[in-house]
DNA sequence: ACCTGAACACCGTTCAAGT
DNA sequence: ACCTGAACACCGTTCAAGT
């Protein structure tokens, strides 16, 4: 019954598997930034100077090779999360995480889906990462319910949507899609606070 | 100079072409509900019980499957928010509109992608459909402005961008899609309406 | 005017042979 | 333990031959 742990891929311990390791990643990212997260792998082996079994090697599935190649930026926001949290301005806090979650989230084309399964996906390789994210975000989320500056009715997961959704127009917004990402998540959370008058 | 312009699919008038261009519709939007919009070409054409050489006929790249199978839904959305418009309460008519745009950009994955791409390129398929859309909603959201009932510094490309964030979220939120997708669209529509308090 | 399906190209994935 | 590249499978796309 307990299915067995998605596959995490390791850096080798011999020189060269190291090194192609490390070169496969960067190339990868490379082609991910440039061609979204299906780019093509034949490609990336190619330009990091490895055929196609080494890649496969290294990270046997599609979703390895982007948990890999995601799993610095995602350990530095659930840190960012935590050296957030218990500031003086909860909801500047907040705001400051979910922009740079933001960011990180459109690093490239097919990020944010692939993270929004993983969230709710145990089987994913960038699950365990998901999950400690979302609980950063909760954690900043309740400090800032807490300080009566956001609405007490949003939950955690209405919180990644908010963010995902910002993620995917800067992602996709042709035109400006940085500026574009930064005004749509501003417009969010100026949704979210707590208004006075407002029911 | 001038770039020709996009392939729109026509209905043959010849009766074994009508019908195999309807089968072959049919067979797509159900592949395309089940699949997402990159399902399998084949599989379509051999659940229409055509060959794959009849689909290209009439329907030489996806974008152009996609436009025809989506064609409808984007003419009522266009008449939708004409009807709507001169409505008495502008923000109602507004969020009502919003929402059956959400409903229909994201009946199947990957349709959002395509429509956002097209509203700013004027060589996809369903680019007229698009700015129809665009310049429909953008009216309901003026009116809606002079109303009062919605902050002045919101453009229609920034009703859009919400408007894309939510049909995504919906597409792509794994437990209970739908229902977030409505949460999502209802605190972004709370979070453009203007507060007497609010700067 | 429309249909068929073989042919070609491309890419993901596996695996036997090698160091 | 790691690497290579041929082999297979699958699917998108084109096109010559047919009605």
């Amino acid at each position: 019954m307990a299915d067995n742990p998605p596959y995490i891929a390791q850096r080798p311990k011999r020189a060269d598997g190291a090194r192609n390791y490390d070169a496969i990643l960067a190339s990868a990212r490379k082609a991910f930034e440039a061609e979204g997260s299906d780019a093509s792998l034949e490609d990336i082996a190619a330009r990091a100077g490895v055929a196609i079994g080494t890649l496969y090697r290294h990270f046997p599935t599609r979703a390895a090779l982007v948990e890999a190649a995601t799993r610095d930026g995602l350990a530095d926001l659930v840190a960012r999360a935590e050296s957030l949290a218990g500031d003086d301005d909860p909801l500047e806090a907040l705001a400051t995480w979910m922009s740079s979650a933001v960011r990180h989230f459109s690093t490239f084309r097919g990020l944010v889906g692939i993270l929004t399964r993983s969230m709710y996906d145990e089987g994913t390789p960038s699950h365990a990462a998901c999950a400690a994210m979302h609980s950063g975000g909760a954690d900043l989320l309740s400090a800032a319910q807490r300080s009566g500056q956001v609405r007490a009715d949003v939950t955690p997961d209405e919180l990644f949507d908010l963010l995902s959704g910002a993620a995917w127009v800067r992602e996709n917004a042709l035109p400006g899609g940085g500026e574009r990402g930064e005004r749509y998540l501003r417009l969010v959370l100026e949704g979210i606070v707590a208004h006075p008058r407002a029911r």
